[in-house]
DNA sequence: ACGGGGCGATCAATCGATATATTTCTGCTA
DNA sequence: TAGCAGAAATATATCGATTGATCGCCCCGT
């Protein structure tokens, strides 16, 4: 406890009132000049010019905003705070940006309370949308009667309501990637889930599951569900699926970050990836690519989704038209984490 | 181009007009029974509360933050949107959670101009402080006369201006690192630096430099700058290292990134880590700890350093009194990369 | 010389909530 | 019953900007 740095100088700075004062003019007119200058006199917008700079004077946003009662910022919601995530962020931001808006990022650890919470951020004014990502359930009568403010649902739909979506196809991505492991001549596939509260994580073994009935399998249940979207998770699922009588030949996991767990607990074991066990991810995180071995994974286009989700947002906030979902392509990106099975397995 | 969404809903909320007309009281009455209860009649309290709820009454936050002139919000200013950063925010918006504040993240690409705009957010209202993690250098000079807002430096401190800051020491922590290598019985030691116009880049090299002097070793100059912190750029620096006549036994990368970036390089000429080279990495990331082989490292205490910041800010913004530089300790952190050197070379 | 027509600038209401100053309402004492 | 203290509620100015309505002025036509 020492120095109280800048002590107590008043943080007060130059107002419109300030700027208009110091030239004898109305404050209409120096607004006017910043935001409507073609409608002054160009010798005045210069003077407003002029003095606005000497004074370091900037337009308070807050006022603006409640006088316009819009705020220019969106508010970005995310189940956590992961790299991931990140990555949708990024676009989403880019776009914001671009579009003239200010991204605000908070997550909720998909607890349905603190997403309500974003939700009276924006009937407080203090955004204008909301960009689900990944949601959990939203309540499906929203818990006051104020209507829903604009919102946008990120990488998959949300459950219960049908807000416009930007999205992928998670369960034919994960049928891609099953059928991918089916074609290298695997026989025993298991796949470990994510967290089950995320919708996503479900439509993934859907999708899983769909490949293997197509495929002719009896759709044994070779599923672990791990709770979680870690590579702790992932870890201990493996060691469960090594622990029985016939482990399986390749394991298609439902993240990245659950295929390295699996990876790490598969080598624990003193078995080698992809020779012993083909290991499948997902999301292509950054990750993926430069893990070694690089992962065998589902391509998803993370930037775009959050990119074309602002845009999305910006269209509704204009009352433009839009398209209520939009599904944006996956592929399959083979490296080296996937291989035929050892013969006479 | 399809349905149009909500159409036109009005989105006006209720405001604490509608309350007080519900009631017919006033709006000052209402004010009070959400703000200073104690101030009122129990039952008229409770009227307030009924209405409140059954109207779905929010108060507008933007009308509250003009009136107070604060908004109870930090902007997190970082270089760039990395897992590294989001892990110290992450201890940013915890603390901010607990001390009843927003925290928000914006990214400057270490554009100085950009970092410039976070400051004008403050001057216009938007937020009550800036958190400057890992700061390009701020304009000395503020560029307008207004007073700078409040700012704690997180991670390092700002170069040319003194902020109150809580970070680690950087060269010390290098200065930790090289010395293991040291202590292991390497000879020649590169160290791969970031990018250089990242202040804590230049002092990791300094105590880089600083451990082998202290060694005796004639500080050769064995230094890679790759201009960033990434895998990629870590992996074209030790790509010049190995081409050099004699390589190093040893590599010191300024961060995790680069450590795997030179792995991978390692790997791609044929050698193995740690038995041919040894890579010391730094910062602790998440990605250190789960890749194969594990990194040895030097742990940064990501989390801690934002919380603790964002508890300053408080002080700061309380006026209250704090200290104004906080130094975080860091510790090596022995994992799969660092070992002996062969004999004979 | 008088009455538009326009342009340029100003007045004043407004956004929604807070807080100070003030008024109204209690209840209690002399 | 009058008087008054203290509690409870109200009226209103305010935060800083925007904006529709209004005003003043200059110029021009008739």
């Amino acid at each position: 406890m020492k120095i109280s740095g800048t002590g107590s100088a008043s943080r007060q700075a130059a107002t419109i009132r300030d700027v208009a004062k110091d030239l004898d003019i109305s404050v209409a007119t120096v607004s006017r000049a910043l935001s409507k200058p073609q409608m002054l006199r160009p010798a005045t917008v210069e003077r407003v010019r002029e003095a606005v700079e000497r004074l370091g004077y900037r337009p308070n946003l807050v006022a603006k905003n409640l006088k316009l009662g819009s705020s220019a910022t969106v508010y970005v919601v995310v189940p956590s705070l992961s790299p991931f995530f990140l990555e949708i962020f990024r676009g989403i931001e880019c776009a914001a940006q671009e579009l003239g808006y200010s991204a605000v990022m908070g997550y909720t650890d998909r607890d349905p309370v603190r997403e309500g919470e974003f939700f009276d951020q924006v009937a407080c004014g203090r955004a204008d949308g909301v960009l689900l990502v990944s949601s959990a359930r939203v309540q499906a009568p929203p818990p006051h009667k104020h209507r829903l403010p604009p919102v946008v649902a990120v990488l998959e739909a949300a459950e219960g309501q049908d807000f416009p979506a930007v999205r992928v196809d998670h369960a034919f991505a994960a049928t891609q990637a099953t059928n991918h492991l089916i074609d290298l001549g695997h026989q025993r596939i298991a796949h470990i889930t994510g967290n089950s509260r995320a919708p996503m994580a479900v439509h993934r073994r859907q999708g899983y599951l769909a490949a293997l009935v197509q495929a002719g399998f009896k759709g044994r249940e070779e599923t672990c569900v791990p709770g979680e979207f870690t590579v702790e998770a992932g870890e201990a699922a493996m060691r469960i699926l090594l622990a029985r009588l016939k482990p399986p030949t390749a394991v298609f996991a439902a993240n990245d970050e659950i295929a390295v767990g699996a990876i790490r607990a598969i080598r624990a074991a003193g078995l080698h990836v992809p020779d012993d066990i083909s290991v499948m991810g997902f999301d292509d995180q950054r990750l993926a690519a430069i893990y070694d071995p690089p992962l065998s994974t589902i391509h998803l286009p993370t930037f775009d989704l959050g990119f074309q989700a602002m845009v999305k947002m910006r269209h509704i906030l204009k009352h433009e038209d839009y398209q209520h979902d939009v599904v944006l392509p996956t592929h399959l990106v083979q490296r080296g984490t996937t291989a035929p099975p050892r013969k006479g397995l």
